[in-house]
Parts: C-alpha cells; structure tokens; sequence
DNA sequence: AAGTCGGGGGT
DNA sequence: ACCCCAGACTT
C-alpha cells in the first residue's frame, strides 16, 4: 500500500507491508524499549501473570504488584496451591478481580491437565480461563517466539493508521487480525508484537505524537492528515449517578463483609454490604432490609465503577450476637448464594479488596471523624 | 452484539 | 473532569 491510492481502495483489504516498516519498527523497539521487570524472564507463566495484569491496565499501574506476585508465586506450581483469598489480596487495587480468579483457575488447570508446561498451540491456550484471544498469542509468540500476530488496543490503533482502515469495534476485528498477520516479523514475533504494543502506548496514542514516530514515512493516516480519527472512536456511554451507603456492621468476631454474585457491584469479591441511595436505575437489593439504625459517619467520597459515577457514604452500628444472627439468617434466606466472612479495621483493605476500602479509611482520617468502638479495640 | 467488570495516570 | 488503557467473560 502506498500514497496515491483512492479511498476505495484503500478501504479494501489487499495488504502488504514494506518490509522496510518492520524493520525500521524493530531498529526502533532496540533502542527504546523500556526496561520493565516483566520482560527480565519471559517464561510462558510470567508472561501469562504479566498479560493478565496488563489487561486494560497501564504497565506504571501493575508493576509494583507484579514484582510481588511472582515473589510470592514464581511457578505454576505455587500459584495452584494458594488460597484464592490469597491470591486476589495479590491483586488488591488493580481491579478487575475476575483476572485474579480465572488466572488461578487456569494454573490450576495447567498444572492438573497440562502437566504444568503450557501449551503450544492455540486452541488449547484458549482453553485456559482468562486467557482470550489476545493473551494466548501474546503468551505463545513472546514466550515460544511462535508466530502469532497480537491485537490489543494499541495493535488496533497502530495498524488503523498505518493502513488508514477507519472502521473499529468487534466487526472490524477480523479484518484488523489480517492487517495484523500480515505485518508480522516472522523472525521476531515476540519482539514484534511488543514493538507495535510499546509504539501505541507511547508514540501512537489516542492524540499521535507523530513527530517522533520511526514510522512517520510510512504511514497511510498521517500522509493523509486523518491520523487523529482513526480509528473512529465508539460512541460513550453515559454515566450513570448513584449514591452508594457502606455499612459497618461490628460484631464480637470482627467487621462483616459479604459476597453474594446476585448484585450490582462485587460479584466475585467480598465487600462491606451496601445499598443504592435516592434515585437510582437498579432494583433494590432487599437484602439491606434489616431492622438496624446504623448511624451515620457524616464521610462520603468519590468512586467510579465502569461507566457509573458514585458518591459513596458509610454508617456503622454494633451488633450484638442476638441482632447479627438475625441478619445472617435474612441474608441467607434471600440470598441463599451468601459468603461472609469478618475482617478488623486495620485489614479492611486487604479484606475488601477495593480502593473503596482504602478510600473510607482516608476520608474518615481526614475529617478527624472518630469510628466509635474502633479506635480503642484492637480485636476489631 | 452488548453489557459487565476497577482503577489510576495522563491530558 | 474526562479519557482509556498489553481484554475476557456472560447474557
């Protein structure tokens, strides 16, 4: 594909490389790649913990706890034995907790079904939970150097421009892992695909910084001046308001926390309970409808939640081992799927594993507010 | 095909 | 105050 074509044309897939580009991509990638913890050891398990945490995620975000994590779990072994409590309080802060969870379950299963070697082919990567289209040939092409062409947003948004393909979204996909495969240095795959991954993040971003891009010349959307839309943005959804209460429930074993998957929020992990205050678009979970008079901290703080824009707000109360059987039997009555479990204050967040958690804590601390019963007991 | 799942850093 | 990220799974 080169500059002159007609917009037909160019719209129709038909494509070849310059073998040039790919080596100007990769001259470019040895001189600039970041030297980043996950790319010390490139074993197919610490490139799986990588890319799951990588997912939708920026690098500066995981690391920290990417060092960590495979301190704790340096083999598929270690990791198939851990406690998945453990393991998601591994994950504490980086969201998306369901990574966490399908991650162990797919060591697991590596290791009961697979021996512990992963696989070589991909259908039978892609029969490990957590692991989709973009992991498997991320894990398979960096770790094995097998040739399989990856497309993660930045990939997307990198071969959009390059050969000026405005369409996006789940039709496009296919069309875009062609573009994809076909640019592919069979002779690197890995370095390839982390080529055009760490280009996106850092040059071919949303707002392109094109000046500094090694692939300027060969770039059918900036020749065309067009490199700012594309690829066409998806429209965006509208944020939904929603006033969120946090209930602190102190019993004699500690501060409860619940997990049921019936819910808006905190499918998979535990959480304080909390209801939907005012206006809200969801049905009310029932399982909030105690006899209880929390009384209120007076706090309230921030949060988002995937397209939701909350005002979070906490109330407390005692409970004394009467009013706590009470509820747990309620809860279990409507919710008959519950999980409970008790933390104490200082490991709140560890417990909870949100930002949330955290949050509370900060803001109670900030406004000087006293948690009644809390400050002075150390079993709770 | 659309909805869901978290959170933080960049702009 | 947005934007959007080294996506996968469920419905």
């Amino acid at each position: 594909m080169r500059a002159g074509l007609k917009e037909k044309e160019i719209d129709s897939p038909g494509y070849e490389f310059d073998p040039k580009t790919n080596l100007k991509l990769r001259h470019w990638f040895l001189k600039e790649k970041r030297d980043l913890a996950f790319r010390k050891n490139r074993t197919p398990y610490s490139t799986w913990v990588s890319e799951i945490m990588l997912q939708q995620t920026r690098v500066a975000a995981m690391l920290p706890l990417y060092e960590k994590f495979i301190e704790r779990f340096p083999k598929p072994e270690a990791l198939a034995i851990a406690e998945e409590e453990e393991v998601l309080r591994y994950w504490q802060g980086l969201g998306y907790y369901s990574r966490a969870k399908n991650l162990l379950a797919g060591v697991r299963k590596l290791v009961s079904e697979f021996g512990g070697k992963f696989p070589k082919s991909l259908e039978e990567a892609l029969s490990l939970p957590g692991i989709g289209p973009y992991t498997a040939r991320a894990i398979l092409s960096i770790s094995y150097n097998l040739p399989f062409a990856v497309l993660d947003g930045n990939a997307k948004r990198v071969l959009s421009r390059l050969v000026m393909f405005r369409e996006s979204g789940p039709k496009a996909d296919p069309i875009l892992q062609k573009i994809a495969d076909s640019f592919l240095n069979l002779e690197f795959p890995g370095d390839h695909n982390e080529a055009v991954m760490e280009l996106g993040a850092r040059i071919c971003i949303p707002k392109p910084l094109c000046k500094e891009c090694p692939l300027q010349d060969d770039c059918l959307a900036y020749r065309h001046g067009v490199q700012e839309s594309i690829p066409e943005m998806e429209k965006k959804k509208k944020e939904i308001p929603l006033n969120i209460r946090f209930y602190i429930l102190k019993t004699k074993q500690g501060i409860l926390l619940v997990r049921y998957p019936e819910r808006r929020f905190f499918k998979t992990i535990y959480s304080l309970p909390f209801s939907f205050e005012g206006k809200h678009p969801y049905e009310a979970d029932p399982i909030l409808d105690w006899n209880l008079k929390p009384s209120d901290l007076g706090i309230k703080f921030k949060h988002t939640i995937t397209h939701h824009k909350i005002q979070g707000f906490v109330s407390e109360t005692d409970l004394d081992s009467k009013s706590e059987k009470k509820i747990l039997e309620n809860f279990r009555k409507i919710r008959p799927s519950i999980e409970i479990k008790y933390c104490n204050w200082k490991n709140l967040e560890t417990e909870f594993p949100s930002s949330i958690a955290k949050k509370i804590k900060q803001t109670l601390a900030k406004d000087g507010a006293v948690l009644p019963g809390l400050e002075n007991e150390t079993n709770i």
